[in-house]
DNA sequence: TTCAACAATCCCGTATACGAAACTGTGATA
DNA sequence: TATCACAGTTTCGTATACGGGATTGTTGAA
């Protein structure tokens, strides 16, 4: 094994050599346009050609790459127009649950997002960016759950982590924390009152903000 | 090739496998929870391992089957519940396109719409049901591309794929394609008023409808 | 000098082979 | 009789080999 892998040699190869691909093109390190050659990159991890393909097809499927017959793997172009596309189709998919969620959600399920909301206080006052990003997920996983749809949540989740490479830098900044916990009182107050079209218009607005908090990273990222 | 492919050999071979699969699948000749064995479909299909590999993939991301590591691939178990949810999911997202189209569509996509509309008449009179079915899907899918969003119609237009097998009886009532046509036709006013929130109403009620139109197909095919 | 045609090389799709891991069945022991 | 352990088989993940098609480079002619 003279692969170039630091990690542990557990897990299937073709799904070590998927995540370091996606490392790879999301930290800019392939830029878009990239040919990829499975020989070549086969050579480069140390694997054979059968492993490199499937993770291949595994980013063609998730869009990272595009993929045509005989006609190879090239790094997908990701334009600003497309990433700006993908943040807006997040915050109407993510509105849509809010909505849906509203009208649907156990009592039971209401105490849950609003102990989270609670708990998340603590993280903004201590600056705590790790621990609001996990209570940040759970808050939006939970409300995708209340939805009572198991296949729009997975739809939700799926498309969430497509853009979870964008958002990774997302909240650094302890403002954009603090106004982030803000607009999530906001959501759950309409949710507290039944008006899911409310909630929605919230939920959207809150992820248009965050996107836009991103708007120079991404720029000067994938420009 | 001693395989069972009656269809030109043209294309890629996974592609056919798959293609094969998808059918077998949502005509119920594999029911649900059914083992997929790779040389099993490799000598069933007239191929190898590795074609047969490829199909299985695609179809896991696509979430027809599932595929566990070391566990094989099993057919997905497409509950009614699950199924339900889906055509839920797909309301709500052509619900959310025909509201952001509303508000961005330009007078020449709007026209082009309204000329498909036009043309249905003649297709719902003939009770030609394939012409109406081609009609169909191009007034949806131009209400996609006029959200001027492409990540967002590829989703629409992905998900809508991924229903297509149940939706394929859908339409063979003659009453339900008339209704589906005076459905368009209020779809149609409520865009030409300006009224993206009455036209996302009108689009969830009419897929909710179609599918209900479903229910007795879904439930005895793959109950 | 430019364009077209042919040839060579490269790369993808497919086939086959091998090692490892998990499931199963049988036998022995408590 | 029930449970555990071991061996055998099955199947998946990976490696390697081969054929075909596409791209590219070179050469010749206009």
């Amino acid at each position: 094994m003279h692969g170039e892998f630091q990690k542990i040699d557990s897990g299937l190869l073709s799904d070590r050599i998927r995540n370091a691909l996606t490392d790879a093109i999301t930290s800019g390190e392939l830029p878009a346009g990239t040919a990829l050659d499975e020989q070549n990159l086969a050579q480069r991890y140390g694997a054979s050609r059968t492993p490199v393909r499937e993770a291949l097809r595994q980013l063609a499927a998730s869009g990272l790459v595009e993929a045509g017959p005989r006609r190879g793997v090239v790094v997908a172009r990701l334009t600003p127009e497309r990433i700006a596309d993908m943040f807006e189709t997040t915050a109407e998919i993510e509105a849509m649950c809010a909505r849906l969620a509203t009208y649907r959600m156990t009592p039971l399920e209401r105490g849950r997002l609003m102990d989270l909301h609670e708990d998340s206080a603590a993280a903004v006052e201590a600056g705590d960016v790790d621990a609001y990003d996990r209570l940040n997920r759970a808050f939006h996983e939970s409300l995708y759950a209340a939805t009572h749809n198991g296949f729009m949540a997975e739809q939700a989740l799926a498309i969430r982590e497509r853009l979870a490479a964008f958002r990774r830098t997302q909240l650094r900044h302890a403002d954009r924390i603090r106004r982030s916990r803000d607009e999530h009182g906001e959501i759950l107050s309409a949710i507290a009152e039944g008006d899911g079209e409310l909630a929605a218009r919230r939920m959207r607005a809150h992820m248009l903000r965050a996107a836009a908090a991103l708007g120079r990273y991404i720029a000067e990222t994938v420009g």
